[in-house]
RNA sequence: GUGGGUGUGGCGGAAUGGUAGACGCACCGGACUUAAAAUCCGUUGGGACAUAGUCCUGUGGGGGUUCGAGUCCCCCCACCCGCACCA
């Protein structure tokens, strides 16, 4: 038995290594400005969260980017690929509380740690550009740009309404409620008026929507939702006068998107919210009781899902400035304040909801929309929504829906009853968290002057350290002395803001911070106008649009004050899938970690207590129901090119991949099988290529070069468990290929040394191993360029087609490659001849090299 | 409700309108071994028959376009995701 047979790859010695190899070589490191003429590309995945350790999720993450990021660096790319931590938030301060740590050190401890699994797997990180958001050099920085926004007018203070969690004890965007819940704490929302910071996200509302149609590289149902977020939509505010005016209100405009159904109205509602709806409460006891009931409504989905729709008559009455009757007014359960105008005229006709709510009141129904003008049918249970034409509508009547609404918004502003408008579902963003580990907003509160900016050699406006988690709330607002200054324009005493930002403004300019991150200022023109745009952005799906739509806000008011010169961060988006597992428990229904788990051909069984282990669903990895797999413990066991190639292989990056002990078993013997291939081919080594190459070995040179094709264009394509396939295939025909003559040799050879290549972005440190061994004169893989497949050898010379008799496949045929039609036809036939017995052939399809197709009849 | 996506062997998945099931996993059979592990080789969509072979059938269902459809068009079904009392 030979040294080859038994030689086994050892990643533990291995890994660090070449890790180090790198590391030396500053292989990964880029300029904040680059002089040279390479063109550049910036590769960014979504920065972590400093948890404690690294996730599955991440290893898909951060592989994926490093693909990415290692081949375009062999294709010639000047590649920027950084990593930092999006380090404030929540967690820090509960482990506070819980272990009387304080934030920062536990915060700081698990980057620490993180960055050491990270390192672990090979990435080929710029690890000089590392920032965490909580340092103050970042936080600072990030203080700056807000003033500057500020100054710009993209800031506002106004007392508003906010979703307040009362378990987190802090304010809530609308985008952290999902169903009327807090995103982080799953506590029921309420309303409550507060003095808030917000940014004017809504200025930029259109170039937000019209940029989305920029993004080509983007994920087509991320700009949907993007979209939907937005919520354009066109239509009229439509005032309707009183008819007796109550509490002083002499009218209610309400928002339509269809003007043209004026003619069919048959009541108004209001929010319960809405002033009429309170005025008509202070001397209506039902209609205080309503709006009560309606306030103590869930806004659960589940509560949407299920509840009645309700109205309460007001007795109040309102004139159409188009049908000059008067219509009542109702407050009903189903109007919401915080869209259009809170109220809304109801037209049953034209809208499901209305017709029921009709229905249910008896309430008129007309018909003002028809398929046709002699076509007006009787409306029953179905509101008949939908273009038609107008009908029964004075001076509407005869028009089609699309060509009725500008003619009713043109007659309304005539007679000074409404005008045309634009409305956005988008809302300005709340930006102020009653929070200690967040960037303090900077600044002062003076009785006298007003809320003022902290001046410029004062900033960052730095978080004490001396805080107690003793009392709910913000520790900030308990601190003895911090928040106490003096006003920077009077002298005179005044307070410290004690909010900080919602930590989403952090991860809005990370990426544009990364190109100079030890810059004085927030960011380096040069380095951004380089950098900028992120070419290649990797991350969950999760964050399609909180986190991806303030970034673009964030980039287009960084250009409005001069920070960068682009209006999109991320030229291109590619959104992974989630890394599930079985999940597993007990007969006592507890959760087991996969690892107590034992598996058999009886099923599976607890593996201290051997009793049965039900087998549940495949679902994301997720704490609470144990189905994890540590990453650590894979590198330990495996390595960390196995758990990379696991993850690229098993099916295309943007679906969930289920991780099996089995698969992660396969790719570590390919690891294995691989590096015993080119330890065996390393040993019968022939670079210099003999003059003539045939046969055998030049079908392996044609394979080696069609997987450098292949293996190029899956790359490009995202198509990773693609370009893992056509590895198998080339490793395979290279070991399969036998024989010790000079030509064989340097085909082995070749497909060997290429093989290295293509494999060292998605198994950097195997990669690097095995092409040691192959051309130890060439230095590190990591620098070489990437293979060009010779186009000569990407022509076959000889093809299989198939001979097909009306479509049929009937056989297959080998024919030299570009063979003439009319042989190529004589050999199909012959080959087909015992099935076009008897058949006469009507016509004759002849695909060069592809197929050939018999059209016969008997 | 609404917008989008997906549907191919036991499983994950391949397939510029041109031989469906590449590649991996699993399974089964074999080699090596005292044995195991490791490794290597081979079979495997379903069905029928005259079983070294031949034929039929097969990409959620039904139509259509085409010499030829997993792929294009129309209708339907199922599942998944997003948004949602949005006027």
């Amino acid at each position: 038995m030979s040294d080859t047979e038994t030689a086994r790859y050892d990643f533990a010695q291995a890994e660090p290594h070449w890790q180090e190899q790198w590391e030396k070589a500053g292989c990964f490191t880029a300029l904040d400005v680059p002089s040279g003429d390479r063109p550049k590309y910036y590769v960014l995945e979504m920065f972590p969260y400093p948890s404690g350790k690294i996730h599955m999720g991440h290893v898909r993450n951060y592989t994926l980017g490093d693909v990415v990021a290692r081949y375009k660096r062999a294709q010639g790319f000047d590649v920027l690929h950084p990593m930092g931590w999006d380090a404030f938030g929540l967690p820090a301060e509960n482990a506070a509380r819980e272990n009387k740590a304080d934030p920062a050190s536990w915060t700081y401890a698990n980057i620490a740690n993180m960055r050491g699994e990270l390192q672990r797997m090979g990435f080929s990180l710029d690890w000089t550009r590392e920032f965490a958001t909580c340092d103050p050099e970042y936080y600072g920085q990030q203080q700056k740009i807000f003033l500057d926004f500020w100054k710009a007018g993209l800031v506002e203070r106004r007392a508003a309404s906010v979703n307040w969690d009362p378990v987190d004890m802090t304010v809530l965007a609308n985008e952290q409620v999902i169903d009327g819940r807090g995103w982080r704490s799953g506590a029921l929302v309420e309303k409550k008026k507060l003095s808030q910071w917000f940014l004017k996200i809504t200025d930029f509302a259109p170039e937000l929507l019209a940029g989305l149609d920029t993004l080509e590289r983007w994920p087509e149902r991320v700009r949907l939702m993007q979209e939907n977020w937005i919520g354009y939509s066109q239509g009229a505010d439509v005032v309707f006068p009183l008819a007796e005016p109550v509490a002083g209100i002499e009218s209610v405009t309400v928002y339509t998107t269809r003007p043209d159904t004026l003619f069919g109205m048959s009541f108004l509602a209001v929010a319960p919210e809405h002033p009429v709806a309170k005025a008509v409460a202070e001397t209506n006891a039902g209609a205080l009781k309503f709006i009560a009931e309606c306030a103590s409504q869930g806004t659960s989905e589940a509560a949407i899902e299920t509840a009645e729709k309700r109205g309460f008559a007001t007795g109040l009455e309102v004139v159409n400035p188009l049908t000059g009757a008067k219509y009542p007014v109702w407050i009903a359960n189903f109007v919401l304040m915080d869209y259009g105008t809170g109220a809304i005229f109801g037209c049953p006709c034209g809208d499901q909801r209305d017709l029921d709510f009709a229905r249910k009141y008896g309430l008129p129904v007309s018909v003002v929309v028809a398929p046709s003008v002699d076509d007006v049918p009787v409306i029953g249970a179905k509101a008949l929504d939908g273009a038609g034409v107008i009908v029964n509508s004075g001076f509407l009547t005869g028009l089609s829906t699309v060509e009725a609404k500008p003619a009713a918004i043109a007659e309304l502003e005539k007679i000074g009853a409404g005008k045309g408008v634009t409305n956005w579902r988008l809302r300005d963003w709340g930006i102020s968290r009653q929070r200690y580990w967040g960037c303090p907003i900077p600044v002062i509160h003076c009785e006298a002057c007003g809320p003022q900016a902290v001046p410029d050699d004062q900033l960052p406006v730095k978080l004490p350290a001396d805080v107690s988690f003793e009392k709910p709330g913000n520790p900030l607002d308990h601190h003895p002395s911090w928040s106490k200054v003096s006003c920077p324009v009077c002298g005179g005493e005044a307070r410290r803001e004690t909010d900080t930002f919602d930590t989403f403004i952090d991860s809005s300019w990370y990426f544009a911070r990364f190109c100079s991150p030890r810059a004085a200022s927030p960011t380096k023109l040069a380095a951004v106008n380089h950098w900028l745009p992120v070419d290649q952005y990797v991350g969950g799906i999760e964050h399609a649009i909180l986190h991806l739509l303030y970034a673009r806000f964030f980039t287009r008011a960084m250009e409005k004050t001069g920070y960068v010169t682009v209006k999109e961060p991320f030229a291109g988006l590619f959104t992974q899938g989630m890394v599930t597992h079985e999940s597993y428990k007990d007969v006592d229904g507890g959760w087991l970690y996969p690892e107590q788990v034992v598996k058999s051909a009886e099923g599976a069984t607890h593996r201290d207590t051997g009793l049965p282990v039900v087998v549940g669903r495949i679902e994301k990895m997720s704490k609470s129901k144990r189905n994890t797999v540590d990453p650590g413990a894979i590198v330990g066991r495996y390595g960390a090119d196995t758990a990379r190639w696991f993850v690229l292989s098993d099916n295309p990056p943007e679906r969930d991949v289920e991780w099996t002990e089995s698969g992660v078993q396969g790719a570590s013997r390919f690891v294995q099988r691989l590096y015993r291939l080119a330890v065996s081919v390393a040993g019968e080594r022939r670079v210099v290529q003999p003059a003539v190459i045939a046969g055998e070995a030049k079908k392996l040179r044609q394979q080696t070069h069609r997987t450098i094709a292949a293996v190029t264009e899956a790359l490009e394509s995202f198509a990773f468990n693609v370009a893992v396939a056509k590895l198998y295939e080339l490793s395979g025909a290279i070991s399969g290929a036998s024989g010790d003559t000079d030509e064989l040799l340097f085909a082995r050879f070749e497909g060997a040394d290429i093989i290295a290549r293509l494999v060292a972005p998605m198994m950097p440190h195997l990669g690097e191993e095995i092409f040691a061994r192959l051309r130890p004169e060439l230095g590190l893989v990591a620098l070489q360029p990437w293979p060009k497949a010779d186009p000569v050898l990407l022509v076959l010379d000889e093809v299989t087609i198939a001979v097909q008799v009306n479509g049929k496949l009937r056989g297959t045929i080998i024919i030299p490659a570009g063979q003439a039609a009319e042989l190529t036809l004589a050999a199909a036939e012959a080959a087909v001849a015992s099935v076009l017995a008897g058949q006469s052939i009507v016509k004759k399809i002849h695909v060069p090299d592809r197929i050939v197709n018999f059209v016969v009849k008997p």
